[in-house]
DNA sequence: TCGAATTTGTGCGTATGTATC
DNA sequence: GGATACATACGCACAAATTCG
C-alpha cells in the first residue's frame, strides 16, 4: 500500500553476479552441455569469494535445471534432457487405452499403479475446486504410478462423497486414476452422469522433501502440478486431481487452429 | 549406469527435516493462511539449530511458494493466491479479440506491448523445434507484456527467416505477439499458408535473475514456460515461441470430453 | 518524526559428512 | 585407501528494510 516499491531484489549480489556469469556461458555455449562445470574451488578463485558463496550460485543454476550436480563427483553442464511427453490432447483419450499404458508400451517399459483411498474433510482450496463447502466429506485418493516399478508420477485425488457416494473403490482397477485415463468419465456415465468437460490449470511449484524421497528425485527442483477437475454439463464438478509432472516428463498440448471463417462457436461455458 | 542407487536425498538434513515439519503445520492448517510464521530465532530455538540452517528451511518453503518472506518484515504463510486465469481453450483465440486483452479488460487494467526483433542464427534447441539445421538464420523477436505500465509477461518468439522471409517486422502491431493471439495465423494465411494446429509443451523451471528482475519479481521462484510452436497443415513448423507464465497467472486448459460414441476420430498428427 | 530494535538476506570462514573417482 | 568435490552445518558480522515506541 504504502510504496511503489515491491520486492527490489538488486541484482547486485555476488551469488547473483556470479550465476549471472556462468549462466551466460551456458546459453552462449562456452559451456558445452555434458560439459565439466567449474569446481566450487575454481569459482571461488575466478570471483574471490568464500566457497558458500561459490556454493550459493551453483545453487541457483541447479534450480534452473542448467547444471548437474552430484556430491563427490564433478558438477556438469546438463545435456539438453531426454524430455518424454506427456500428450494431452484437446479430446479426451480415446477408448482403446490409455495415453499412460500406451507411452509406457512404446517405451518398452511395464506400467503399473498403486491407489490408497480415505475419505476425509475437505480442505478450503479443494473445497472451492469442487464448489462444496469447507469440511464437506471428500474422498480422497493417493495413486503412486510405476515405470519398470519405479515410482514416477505422484497423483491425488477428490471426488465428492456425497455425489458419487463412495462409488469410487469398488469399480477402480489399474486402468484408472487421473493420468491413466478416463475411468471416471465412464463410471459416471454408466450412473447415468454425462461428463462433458475438463478444465486443466497449470500450478509451478518445487518438489517437496517427502515427494523427492517417493520419486528418487532431488527435492527443490521445479515441476508442474496439473490440477484438473472434471465437469458435467451443467458445470457440477465432479473430481480433481493433482497430477504431479516432473521431469524428464512434460505435458504436451495440441490443440487445433480454428480457421477464422468457421464462427459457428460452440462456447463451451466461460 | 553404474548402480542402482541415483541421488538419494536421505531426509534425515535438519534443514530438510525442519521444512517438513513447518510444511505439514501449514498444510495442515495449523499456520493459517496470512498468519506470522516463526521467526529465524524461533525456529533457531525450537529446533536448536544455527541460523543459517533456519534459514536454509525457510528458502526451502519460500522457493514452494508456501510462504512470503520481505527483507525486515515478519515472514508470513502465503495467502491462497489470487489467481489469474489465463484460458487457453481447445481451439484457438476467436477473432473478436486476443485473449490477453480480453483478460486485461476484465481487469479493469491497461494492456500493453513492447517488441524488439533481431536476426540471428538458430541454437540446437530452437532448431529442433523448427525442424530446421542448428544455425539457419531465425528472427527471434523478444516480448514485453505490460499490465498498468508493469512488465507482466515476457515472451520470445523465432521463426524461419527462409519461410516468412521477415515479413513479422511489417505487420506486426500490438495486437500481436505469442501471448496476445494468433496474429501469426491471420498473416502467414494472407500469404497463402494455412496454419492448422499448435502445440503447447509446458516446461517448468525457476526464475533466473534477470527475467526476476526485469517482471519485479524474485530470483528462484518456480514458473512454467510455455513452448508454443505452430504448423502447417503438412506439420511445418513456421513460429515457436518460449512464454514465460508467473504467479499470480496461470494457464487453464479447457478441454471437452469427447463421449466415447463418437468414434469418428480426426486424427491430427500423432 | 526520529531513532532503536527487529527481521530477513548476504557473505565469510571453518569444520565435517559423504559420495565419487 | 586416499584424494577430490559437493553438501550440510555452525557461528559470526553486517546490510537493508520494516516496525514500533
Amino acid at each position: 500500500m504504502s510504496s511503489t516499491s515491491e520486492v527490489r531484489p538488486i541484482a547486485t549480489r555476488k551469488y547473483t553476479k556470479i550465476a549471472d556469469d556462468l549462466r551466460r556461458q551456458i546459453i552462449d555455449g562456452r559451456l558445452a552441455p555434458g560439459s565439466r562445470f567449474p569446481t566450487l574451488a575454481e569459482i571461488q578463485e575466478t570471483f574471490e569469494v568464500a566457497e558458500g558463496t561459490a556454493h550459493q550460485a551453483t545453487r541457483v543454476l541447479l534450480n534452473e535445471g542448467l547444471i548437474e550436480t552430484k556430491p563427490g563427483a564433478q558438477t556438469r553442464v546438463r545435456e539438453r534432457p531426454e524430455v518424454i511427453r506427456l500428450v494431452r490432447s484437446w479430446y479426451l483419450e480415446p477408448p482403446s487405452g490409455s495415453p499412460w499404458h500406451a507411452d509406457m508400451a512404446a517405451q518398452g517399459r511395464v506400467g503399473s499403479m498403486e491407489a490408497h483411498s480415505e475419505a476425509e474433510n475437505a480442505l478450503p482450496a479443494i473445497a472451492e475446486r469442487l464448489a462444496i463447502a469447507t469440511g464437506d466429506p471428500v474422498e480422497r485418493t493417493t495413486y503412486t504410478y510405476m515405470a519398470d516399478d519405479k515410482p514416477t508420477f505422484l497423483a491425488t485425488s477428490w471426488e465428492p462423497l456425497g455425489l458419487t457416494g463412495g462409488a469410487k473403490s469398488k469399480s477402480q482397477g489399474p486402468e484408472g486414476g487421473p493420468v491413466g485415463g478416463y475411468g471416471i468419465v465412464r463410471r459416471l456415465r454408466d450412473m447415468g452422469v454425462s461428463v462433458t468437460h475438463a478444465v486443466e490449470e497449470i500450478v509451478p511449484r518445487t518438489l517437496t522433501g517427502p515427494e523427492a524421497q517417493k520419486l528418487g528425485l532431488r527435492a527443490g527442483i521445479a515441476i508442474v502440478v496439473i490440477e484438473r477437475t472434471y465437469f458435467t454439463e451443467d458445470d457440477l464438478p465432479v473430481e480433481t486431481a493433482d497430477m504431479i509432472i516432473t521431469p524428464p516428463y512434460r505435458p504436451r498440448f495440441e490443440i487445433p487452429v480454428r480457421a477464422e471463417e468457421e464462427d459457428e462457436l460452440d462456447d463451451m461455458g466461460a
